[in-house]
RNA sequence: GGGCGGUUAGCUCAAUUGGCAGAGCGUGCGGUUUACACCCGCAAGGUCAUAGGUUCGAGCCCUAUACCGCCCA
C-alpha cells in the first residue's frame, strides 16, 4: 500500500494532532538523575495576565529551535516554563474587575482582595501557557513554576533576610520615583523619560536686605519653589561670585534661603542660577545633602500640595503651577517665559508623570552585588550573544544605584519585616513573626508593602529549581546553559539574575545570554496597542501555519536584530511549508508502507548513481553548516542553509533528476528526505512529525530521533563537480531556449565539445538528465563544434556547447546575447589580469589565492575564446 | 550631552570573520512538464551612504561626515 497524504497541506489540522501526544509521552521531561550531558534553560516568565504577542513568539521560537536540537542530540534537556505574578499589571486587572462591581480594593480589604486575585489567576490567568503549547514550544510542564508559588516565595524571603542580615538591604528615607496614579514607589528603571514641550520660567528672587535687587532663577517646575531651601550657582561662574554668602527671600513663602555654590550647577542653563528643592528633584536632593539644606516636601503622594505649601495647600500640582505663576506675575516677579523641551519621567505602567518624592522605602545596596557581576562577563563566564550587549550591561553595572524594592501594592511578595508597636524594633524574619524579638510584645505588625516583581524574577534560575534546598534539579541544571530574552529587559532582569545568581549560588545563572531583536510591523514600526498595529501571533499562525511563522522568525531573526513581519514574508515561508509537503507527496508515490528506512551503511554498500552521491554529499555539507550555525546561535543562517538545500538542491534538482529512475534512487531518496525532516524538525516541528510518521522511520517520534550529524564519508567532491557540470549545461540550454523563444514543448538537440574521455563518459551517462530537464532530444559529444551558423552557443562548465536551431534562431538576437556574455567575461578577465599583473599581489598574497585567481583567469580566457569563435561564426 | 547600532538590488535582509557581492518578495518574458500556479523555467536589476586611510587585496579594518534608530543622562 502506498502512503497517502492529503493533496494540500492543512496546517491547522496537522498542528492539532501532535502536541498533546508529545507532552503525554513525556518527551519534554528532563531527568534530574540522568548522567547525560545537560542543556538547561528557563523561560522568561510571561506575565500571568499576558497573552502571546509576537515578541513571545520570536523568543519561544528561538528557544524551541535550540532546545529541540539539543534534545535530539541526546542532551538531558530542560526547558522550564512558568509565569510571573506581575505585581502592578495584575493588580490593575483585578481592580478593574472590582470597579465594574462598584468596588475598590479598599472596600473589600487586603485579604479579600488578594483572594480575588488568586481566583482571577486560577480562572483567567495563564492563557498564555496554552498559547505557548500551541506554537509547539517543548517545555517541561512537569516543572512549571509561578513566582508566587510557596517554594519560590520561600526563596524570596530567604534572599531578603540574608541580604538584610548582611546590611545589603536597608530601610531609609530617600528621594524616590512616585507614581501618583498607581500610588506606589517605582525603581529608576520603571521611569521612562520622554521629551515634553514645556516652558522655562524665569523668576526673580529678591536679594535679602537690598531693595529692588534680584537674582533670576530659571525653572521648569515653578510649583516646587514652595519647597525651595536654597539657590545655587556654579562656583566657577564669575557672574555670581559677588553673591557668595548672601541670602535671598523666597517669593510667595517669604522665607530666607541661602545662596550656595555647587559644581553640579550648569552655568549654561537659564541664567546660571537655579533654585534648590531637595525634596523634589534628584540633583537638588544631592546638593541639599552636601550643603545640609532642609528638605521640605511640598507635594504629597496624591500629587497635591501639602500643608508645607502654605496657601497652596490641597491644590493639584498642575493647578498649583498655574496659581504660583499667576501670583508671581501679579507681584512682578515672573521675569519671562520661554518655550523649552525637556525630558520628563513617566510611569512605565500608566504613563502618568512621575513625582520625585521623599519617602521611606526598602532598598538594596546593590553595588557590592554588581561588583561580582562585572568580572563574570568580562571573563566570559557569561557571554552575550551578540557581544555588543555586554557594553550596555557594563555601563549600567558600573554606575548602578541603590534599588528601591518596596511597592505600595497588595499583590506580590509581602516584605518579611515586622514592626513592634511597643518598642519600635524592626524584625526581619524567614518565618512569620508574632512577638517582638526584643521586647516580646505581641503588638507586631507586618510591613504593608510588597516587593518589586523583578526581585522575585531575579531569583528565577535557581528559585525554580528548588533553592534554598539543595535539590537534584538544582545540582543538575544550575547553572543553566542559556538565557534567551529581548534587549529591553537586560537591566530589569538579566542584570539582576546575574547579581543574585552569583551572590546566592556562587556561580553565574547562565553561560550565555542570547538577545533577540524585537518584532516590528511591515513598516518597521514598533508594535503598540495605541498605534493599533499589533498582530496576534495565533491569528498569524492560523493563517499561515505555525511552522511557517516559526520558520520566518528563525530565518529573519539574527541575534539582536529586529524583524519586520509582513504578509509577503510570511507568504514565502508558508510556500516553503507547502513545498515540503508536496515533496513528500511525490516521495510517497514511490514508497510502500512496508518499506524500511535504509541505513547509511546500506547506502554505502550499494552502487550509488551520480546524483545520489551528489545529494548525499550536499546533505552532509548542509548538515555540517546547520549544526555549526545553531551551535553559534546563528539560527538565521541555519534556517537559510536548510531552506536553500531543501528547496534549491533537493527539490529543484534532485527530485527532478531522479524522476528518470525513481526505483533506483529510492533508498537514497528516503534517506535524504528523512534526514532533511530531522534537520528541519526544530524549526518546523509539526509538519516534520506528520510526514516523518508516514515515512519509514526508526523510533517513536521525530522529537526524540537523533539530530543529523556531519558524516565526512558522504562528502564527495567529484560527484559535486560532475553534477554541477551537468546542471550548468542544463541551465545554459534552458537559457538559450528562453532567449531564443523556443516553444516549451519543442525539443532541441545539443552538441557538446570535449576530447576528454572521462567527460565524454560522464556526459553520455548523464544525457538522460539533459533530455528531461532541458527538453533536449539528442546530446552529441564532439571533439569540436560544427561551426554551424544557425546554432546558439554557450560555455558551460568550461565546455563549449551549441544548440542547433535551424529555422528558430534569430541571428541578431544571438549575436546580442553572445556579445553581452563576452563583455561580462572580458570584464572578469580584465579584473583578474590587473590583479595578477600586480607584482606586490604575486609577492604577498597566499599561494592558494594566487592559484585560484590564475585558474579563474584561464577559465575565463577559455570561455572568451569559445564565445569569440561563436561570434565569428555569426559574421 | 555620552554610548551603541544601522546605511548592500525597487522592498526586506544575507554575505561562514580581509580573497568570485547573494536570497526571498516584487518586476519582465515563457510555461496547466502527473509533487507543488502557495508552482516551474529564464532574465533584468549593485559606485556595498559619502570622503579619506591601512592593505597585494576592503561591503568587511581605521578616521571623519551625513542621515536613520536605540540605550543612558
Amino acid at each position: 500500500m502506498k502512503v497517502e497524504i492529503s493533496k494540500t497541506y492543512e496546517a491547522k489540522e496537522v498542528e492539532s494532532r501532535w502536541y498533546q501526544l508529545w507532552e503525554s509521552k513525556g518527551y519534554f521531561r528532563a531527568d534530574a538523575k540522568s548522567a547525560r550531558p545537560v542543556f538547561s534553560i528557563v523561560i522568561p516568565p510571561p506575565n500571568v495576565t499576558g497573552s502571546l504577542h509576537m515578541g513571545h513568539m520570536l523568543n519561544h521560537t528561538v528557544h524551541d529551535v535550540i532546545v529541540r536540537r539539543k534534545r535530539m542530540q541526546g542532551f538531558n534537556t530542560l526547558w522550564l516554563p512558568g509565569m510571573d505574578h506581575a505585581g502592578i499589571a495584575t493588580q490593575n486587572v483585578v481592580e478593574r474587575e472590582l470597579r465594574k462591581e462598584g468596588l475598590s480594593r479598599h472596600d473589600i480589604g487586603r485579604e479579600k482582595f488578594v483572594e480575588r486575585v488568586w481566583q482571577w489567576k486560577e480562572q483567567y490567568g495563564g492563557i498564555i501557557l496554552k498559547q505557548i503549547r500551541r506554537i509547539g514550544a517543548s517545555c517541561d510542564w512537569s516543572r512549571e513554576r509561578f513566582t508566587l508559588d510557596a517554594g519560590l516565595s520561600r526563596a524570596v524571603r530567604e534572599v531578603f533576610v540574608r541580604l538584610y542580615e548582611e546590611g545589603l538591604i536597608y530601610r531609609g528615607k530617600r528621594l524616590i520615583n512616585w507614581c501618583p496614579r498607581c500610588l506606589t514607589a517605582l525603581s529608576d528603571l520603571e521611569v521612562i523619560y520622554e521629551p515634553v514641550d514645556a516652558k522655562l520660567y524665569y523668576i526673580r528672587y529678591p536679594l535679602k536686605g537690598r531693595d529692588n535687587a534680584f537674582v533670576e532663577v530659571a525653572t521648569t517646575r515653578p510649583e516646587t519653589m514652595l519647597g525651595d531651601t536654597a539657590v545655587a550657582v556654579n562656583p566657577t561662574d564669575e557672574r555670581y561670585t559677588k553673591y557668595k554668602g548672601q541670602a535671598v527671600i523666597l517669593p510667595l513663602m517669604n522665607r530666607e534661603i541661602p545662596f550656595i555654590q555647587d559644581d553640579l550647577v550648569d552655568p549654561a542653563f537659564g541664567t546660571g542660577v537655579v533654585k534648590i528643592t531637595p525634596a523634589h528633584d534628584p540633583a537638588d536632593f544631592e546638593m541639599g545633602q552636601r550643603h545640609n539644606l532642609p528638605q521640605i516636601s511640598v507635594i504629597g503622594e496624591d500629587a497635591k500640595i501639602t500643608s508645607a505649601g502654605g496657601p497652596y495647600r490641597g491644590l493639584d500640582r498642575r493647578e498649583a503651577r498655574k496659581r504660583v505663576l499667576a501670583d508671581l506675575e501679579a507681584q512682578g516677579l515672573l521675569a519671562r517665559t520661554e518655550p523649552f523641551t525637556h525630558n520628563v519621567g513617566h510611569c512605565q505602567r500608566c504613563h502618568t508623570v512621575v513625582e520625585p518624592l521623599l519617602s521611606t522605602q526598602w532598598f538594596v545596596r546593590i553595588q557590592p552585588l554588581a561588583e561580582s557581576a562585572i568580572p563574570a562577563v568580562e571573563q566570559g563566564r557569561t557571554e552575550f550573544v551578540p557581544p555588543k550587549f555586554a557594553n550596555d550591561y557594563f555601563a549600567w553595572m558600573r554606575k548602578i544605584r541603590d534599588w528601591c524594592i518596596s511597592r505600595q501594592l497588595w499583590w506580590g511578595h509581602r516584605i518579611p519585616a515586622w514592626y513592634c508597636e511597643e518598642c519600635g524594633e524592626i524584625v526581619v524574619s524567614r518565618t512569620d513573626v508574632s512577638h517582638c524579638s526584643k521586647c516580646s510584645s505581641a503588638k507586631v505588625r507586618q510591613d504593608d508593602d510588597v516587593l518589586d516583581t523583578w526581585f522575585s524574577s531575579g531569583l528565577w534560575p535557581f528559585s525554580t529549581l528548588g533553592w534554598p534546598d539543595e535539590t537534584n534539579d538544582l545540582k543538575t541544571f544550575y547553572p543553566t546553559t542559556l538565557l534567551i530574552t529581548a534587549y529591553d529587559i537586560i537591566f530589569f532582569w538579566v542584570a539582576r539574575m546575574m547579581m543574585f545568581g552569583l551572590k546566592f549560588m556562587h556561580e553565574v545563572p547562565f553561560k550565555a545570554v542570547y538577545i533577540t531583536g524585537i518584532v516590528r510591523d511591515a513598516e518597521r514600526q514598533k508594535m503598540s496597542k495605541s498605534k493599533g498595529n499589533v498582530v496576534d501571533p495565533l491569528e498569524i499562525c492560523d493563517r499561515y501555519g505555525t511552522d511557517a511563522v516559526r520558520f520566518a522568525l528563525a530565518r529573519m531573526g539574527a541575534p539582536g536584530t529586529d524583524i519586520a513581519v509582513s504578509d509577503e514574508l510570511l507568504d514565502s515561508y508558508r510556500a516553503f511549508a507547502t513545498k515540503v509537503w508536496n515533496a513528500a507527496r511525490l516521495i510517497f508515490r514511490h514508497v510502500d508502507e512496508s518499506e524500511r528506512l535504509p541505513s547509511i551503511a546500506d547506502l554505502k554498500r550499494s552502487n550509488l548513481g551520480l546524483v545520489d552521491r551528489w545529494i548525499l554529499s550536499r546533505l552532509a555539507r548542509v548538515t555540517e553548516r546547520v549544526n555549526r550555525s545553531i551551535e553559534l546561535y546563528n539560527l538565521h543562517e541555519a534556517a537559510r542553509n536548510v531552506y536553500d538545500f531543501f528547496k534549491h538542491e533537493f527539490c529543484d534538482w534532485y527530485l527532478e533528476m531522479i524522476k528518470l529512475d525513481p526505483e533506483r534512487s529510492k533508498p537514497t531518496l528516503l534517506y535524504v528526505f528523512e534526514s532533511a525532516l530531522r534537520l528541519l524538525h526544530p524549526f518546523m516541528p509539526f509538519i516534520t512529525e506528520e510526514l516523518w510518521q508516514n515515512l519509514p522511520h526508526k523510533g517513536e517520534s521525530i522529537v526524540i530521533a537523533p539530530y543529523p550529524e556531519f558524516d565526512p564519508e558522504l562528502a564527495d567532491e567529484s560527484a559535486e563537480s560532475q553534477t554541477e557540470l551537468v546542471q550548468d549545461i542544463i541551465v545554459k540550454v534552458r537559457n538559450i531556449r528562453a532567449e531564443m523563444k523556443v516553444d516549451a514543448k519543442q525539443t532541441v538537440p545539443v552538441r557538446i565539445a570535449t576530447n576528454d574521455p572521462e567527460l565524454t563518459q560522464l556526459l553520455s551517462n548523464a544525457r538522460e538528465y539533459i533530455f528531461k530537464l532541458a527538453q533536449v532530444s539528442q546530446v552529441e559529444i564532439v571533439p569540436k563544434l560544427s561551426g554551424d551558423k544557425l546554432a546558439a552557443q554557450a560555455v558551460a562548465g568550461g565546455l563549449a556547447i551549441e544548440v542547433p536551431l535551424a529555422g528558430l534562431i534569430d541571428v541578431e538576437a544571438e549575436r546580442l546575447r553572445l556579445t553581452k556574455e563576452m563583455e561580462k567575461t572580458q570584464r572578469e578577465i580584465d579584473k583578474l589580469d590587473r590583479t595578477l599583473s600586480n607584482t606586490s599581489f604575486v609577492d604577498r598574497a597566499p599561494k592558494e589565492v594566487i592559484e585560484e585567481n590564475r585558474r579563474r583567469l584561464a577559465d575565463y580566457r577559455d570561455q572568451a575564446a569559445k564565445l569569440g569563435e561563436g561570434l565569428k561564426r555569426l559574421e
